[in-house]
DNA sequence: CGCAGGATGGGCT
DNA sequence: GCCCATCCTGCGG
């Protein structure tokens, strides 16, 4: 799919509906090939396409920030309309790019885990110190240090101009692997639920 | 390749 | 004071 470095990109982005369903599981499946593109400061593309995703279903899931209704500044956000980016710090070193889906007061995200560098890769490379290039965005900490996403991106609209989100291509069932969420032991019986996807075969995904 | 341990600081009890 | 939706390094095989 052709997309020029300035203009009908905008046509790309996604529409508020994709955000707005109450189904977040089916979001985080569906947001498996569509691009994150965040512009460098002199306005190149940098971008990546969406390969593993989580879903984080709210007040019921207690993986979850706003599990059991808790509401703080720090998950604020995520009660807001969806359509925002949620991004939080952790671990006193890295930040996490969240999707913030459905309607008001209906505090459920997608966890972005990894990407495939798609535009800006000599960008990403001088950001991420030499590695290989399937370890650049190879996790949800990762990616948002070659992404350039940090604390100030927390809020913003995802159809704006620092950050959004555009078709790229789409894949199949077949193409996609559902399993447990990764990192969230503490959650009792919803780490087993089968709320992660990522695309089969990539060398892009967090973990084997 | 796998695994153990450390880095590092904000959020919440 | 403990926990945390992680990552990197260094070591052994």
């Amino acid at each position: 799919m052709v997309v020029w470095k300035h203009g009908l990109n905008i046509l790309m982005k996604l529409k508020c509906g994709f955000y707005l369903r109450e189904n977040t599981v089916e979001i985080a499946r569906d947001l498996l090939g569509k691009l994150i593109v965040v512009p460098d400061p002199q306005g190149n593309r940098v971008s990546g396409m969406i390969v593993e995703t989580e879903a984080y279903l709210g007040i019921r899931d207690r993986a979850a920030h706003s599990y059991g209704g808790r509401r703080t500044a720090r998950n604020e956000v995520t009660y807001g309309t969806g359509g925002q980016a949620y991004v939080f710090f952790v671990y006193g070193m890295y930040y996490q790019l969240n999707i913030v889906t459905g309607p008001s007061d209906h505090p459920h995200v997608v966890l972005i885990r990894a990407v495939e560098p798609v535009d800006g890769i000599e960008i990403m490379r001088e950001r991420r110190g030499p590695m290989k290039d399937r370890n650049l965005t190879s996790g949800p900490g990762k990616l948002c240090i070659a992404l350039a996403i940090d604390r100030g991106f927390n809020g913003e609209n995802l159809r704006g101009k620092h950050i959004w989100l555009e078709d790229h291509r789409s894949f199949t069932d077949d193409e996609i692997a559902v399993g447990k969420r990764i990192g969230i032991d503490y959650a009792g019986e919803d780490a087993e639920k089968p709320w992660r996807f990522w695309v089969i075969g990539t060398e892009f995904i967090s973990r084997k």
